[in-house]
DNA sequence: CTTATATGATCGAGTTCCGTTCTGTGACCA
DNA sequence: TGGTCACAGAACGGAACTCGATCATATAAG
């Protein structure tokens, strides 16, 4: 199993978040243009202040349009998630292609430089955070209860990466080690571009260091592991 | 300078979301109302969900007494924010008084411990995570910037009482690495209640772990710290 | 102590804004 | 030329928010 298809697009959860399926090919520039304009948004005014009608005029489209492939407001957040879910995990992808991994620490650095180049250059990065939680808010009734799953999912994931590749022990612990680790990291990174639209180059190499030390508690440090002191200090 | 002074009230961050102070006593009890409403639908049908109007029929007033007190809708939220971090902050020096901290950690284990008693007992107190990120996603123009920087606020704080009380350095990395410690405490106590309302035990223990960890690296292991090797195992 | 008056506090119908639906019109295909 | 796909924007409904009328309380005057 190739680490591109682990990540792959075709394992990735879909929610039927929309409504038609494009038939002509037309349509499916709308759709990403859509997709596009929300992102914008999300950049623009923030979450809750996208608005349905701003959505349609910076995607050159009507509001009907929206509704013709979205159910709802929230499906088109919903959908540009995902689509960035999708993208990060192609980032990743890419990283380890340009720098093979050849540690379970590569790999880990590799999704957190995939973090930040997107947070830098795609528009509309930080909805990752957002949906995570929100779905949790949702609480009760919601259908797509595997969306709520994203990170849990994500980590998942990576830790068949590291086990099949890396020698890392295939246990259930492996799994929620690595569900901590991404937690942790998603924090930290979100932190670091909490005023700094370039990302706090502190809170950045923080995080690298506290996720290696957190795994390399149960699965040795990495050797020559680039500026960060695992012995205690002072 | 007393623990309790360093976490108390009155040097809380402030925002001037209250439109009209009270003036009479009834009103005081009114706008609490307000905020213990706004906690209960927060708890019955998360954030988004909320209407003003229920806010209103909950708290026994009507829809002009809510927009009397506040500005708009989110305002109302950001004010059960201050207040549930206030009460966060009160329940941490309640647990000082109750078992003193005679290390750093034990300092760290009670914050835990009022974190995580507030979520199982106070009504809305998944508002905690809420604002703070939701701050930074107002983004521009938001007049009280300081409410975003809640949890960089209480780091602060916590780490003045570090150094303070059980001599830590008082150099700036200590507030750095405080934060960092809050901020990973915080999304994997968040994430602990994410699905368990009672808080999933597995991810309390190893938030406990983590930032015992990662302060020890800077500030030395705790001598009989519960539950943790310190030592790199396998 | 009673009454007058000013101001705080409350209410809820009315207004506006925004999400969503629906109907009419044009574009592509057989 | 009929039929489906795609689109636009007017129309609808609900929720956020405003505003003038009304009630409650505190202070001042008699």
């Amino acid at each position: 199993m190739s680490l591109a298809g682990l990540f792959d697009v075709d394992s990735a959860v879909t929610g039927q978040q929309v409504r038609a399926e494009p038939i002509q090919r037309r349509s499916a520039e709308r759709l990403s243009a859509l997709l596009d304009a929300a992102a914008e948004a999300v950049d623009a005014v923030g979450f809750d202040r996208i608005t349905t009608a701003m959505i349609a005029e910076r995607a050159g489209a009507s509001i009907g349009t929206v509704y013709r492939y979205y159910p709802d407001r929230v499906a088109v957040l919903q959908a540009l998630h995902e689509r960035t879910v999708q993208r990060f995990r192609e980032r990743v992808v890419e990283e380890f292609e340009s720098s093979p991994p050849t540690t379970w620490w590569d790999v880990v650095d590799c999704a957190v430089s995939a973090f930040v180049g997107l947070y830098r250059s795609e528009p509309g990065f930080r909805i990752m955070q957002f949906a995570d939680r929100e779905g949790a808010t949702l609480g009760e009734g919601t259908p797509s209860d595997d969306v709520a799953r994203e990170t849990g999912f994500f980590a998942t994931r990576l830790a068949m990466v590291l086990a099949a590749r890396f020698g890392l022990p295939d246990e259930p612990e492996l799994i929620f080690r690595v569900e901590i680790a991404v937690e942790m990291a998603d924090s930290l990174l979100c932190r670091a571009f909490l005023h700094d639209p370039l990302g706090d180059e502190r809170f950045i190499a923080e995080c690298r260091r506290v996720v290696h030390d957190y795994l390399a508690t149960f699965y040795g440090p990495v050797v020559a592991f680039p500026g960060v002191d695992v012995s205690v200090a002072v």
